[in-house]
DNA sequence: CGGTCTCTTGACCTCTGTCAAGTAGAGTGG
DNA sequence: CCACTCTACTTGACAGAGGTCAAGAGACCG
């Protein structure tokens, strides 16, 4: 257990032991992140009964070719989705981080396309189906906020794809750490000063397109930049500023809500 | 006009004379490649008033940072979705064909995150955006059908960040020919026996994150190998079968509804 | 304290990019 | 019908970013 809380983000590690319903609350800051929900409408959430499940680092939560039939909301952890190709490449398609909902998309699609799968030990709230479509259909503010949670989602995909096929490994890895920046920030609520990423290299390969080997001659030039600084293993964010002027980093594609 | 009827795909080149709306039809075919919608609800949206407006290659149909209001469909010839680097470098993010819906996503997101532009000389069906959400509010088979050709979309999007990032040049042009081949012989309803792809060189390096110089050496390769032949200067399909072997080309995320 | 998983590093290789010059078609204008 | 022009396509020589291979070093675990 020692193990688990190193692995999960420091940050969350004392949110765990609240009432079961509270855990919710990053499920509802993720959406008021851009969209507008009422307060009965944040009400109607949480009071959905829900189960949390725990996984740990490299578990499935779902397989490419399966039908999946839940919803889940992960709660604490990070999760990935990712392709693989013929010859084993594996490519990261998707990294999800507290707040996200998992997979919005197995309610509407019948066949995944690609498999789904626990970075680090994470904790997922998981709802009765029947239970999250009573509760969204007859209202369209929450309707909208699940629509828009995929448009989000989706435009962060086309920025992946602007990031792997046009730029190089260096503007590449810092642009990666600067979307994690902000979006993690933005669902904490504030500043994470030592945020240590639970990311090896060889998933940053599989994030960004490279190999382990070029993720690692790549985050040594972010070290001697500044950009970066480590903690015996863990990536950390040196100079934001540093980074973000080596990404040209924009986040319009984010679509904060500054509402 | 001569040459405009050259651009645009020559399979689309008969459909122009119809009644005004019989020309929907090629969107609820796309609608039905996913979903199933009943009688009613289709006679619904061919029932919709639109106006069709031309443009020509090049011409933008909207551009990153501005705010969209509309939801053009696509009648005939192709378009598509890029974003630009700091640098200057351009990927296109999607690639839309007849049928297809422009911009579901300005519907709920307040700014553009790319830029959306036409490939060809193309025809769009132009909606009131109030009579669309008239038509969707009430009918939940309509809204989910909605909902679902974004799911697709997105899926075809994490399939290029898989083949952008871990498929060398000559598997990635071949998958994109296997994939464009399909969606077009899926909602033409029939095999396109020789579709020539009104993409220039370097259209198809900005697709595929290479350099118009590398795209040519790619599509030589696969010439020799007789994947595909030329006619004057446009690509076609020589052996869909070679195509897909080199590609290792497999169609689940296309999300095809068997139905 | 041995085992395993990452991370590091160096040597070498190759795919793709860069640069630059030349060719071929399609449209235009005489 | 023949220049002329423009754009796209070709081609070759060269460069360089990133991949591959392999061996060793650290960290963490049981």
């Amino acid at each position: 257990m020692k193990r688990d809380l190193a692995i999960m983000p420091r940050w969350m590690g004392d949110t765990g032991h609240g009432a079961a319903r509270e855990r919710l609350g990053i499920f509802i800051r993720k959406l008021l992140s851009h969209s507008r929900i009422s307060a009965a409408d944040q009400k109607a959430i949480l009071d959905l009964p829900y189960m949390v499940r725990r996984l740990g680092p490299n578990d499935h939560i779902f397989r490419e070719g399966e039908q999946a039939r839940v919803c889940p909301i992960l709660l604490s952890g990070f999760a990935y989705r990712h392709k693989t190709a013929a010859d084993g490449g594996r490519q990261i398609v998707a990294l999800k981080i507290p707040g996200d909902a998992l997979d919005f998309q197995s309610l509407y699609l019948e066949v995944t396309d690609h498999s789904l799968q626990a970075l680090t030990e994470v904790e997922l709230a998981v709802f009765p189906l029947k239970e999250l479509e009573a509760i969204v259909a007859p209202r369209p503010a929450l309707a909208r906020a699940v629509l828009v949670d995929i448009l989000v989602e989706a435009s962060i995909g086309r920025e992946w794809l602007l990031n792997i096929g046009r730029r190089n490994a260096l503007a590449r890895l810092a642009h990666l750490l600067c979307e994690l920046n902000h979006r993690i920030t933005r669902i904490a609520g504030e500043q994470i000063a030592g945020l240590e990423l639970p990311l090896t290299q060889e998933q940053l390969a599989d994030l960004l397109g490279l190999t382990p080997v070029h993720v690692n001659r790549t985050i040594k030039v972010l070290e001697r930049e500044g950009a970066v600084k480590r903690v015996s293993r863990r990536l950390t964010i040196g100079s934001l500023p540093t980074l973000k002027r080596i990404a040209e980093f924009n986040d319009l594609y984010l679509h904060r809500n500054d509402g």
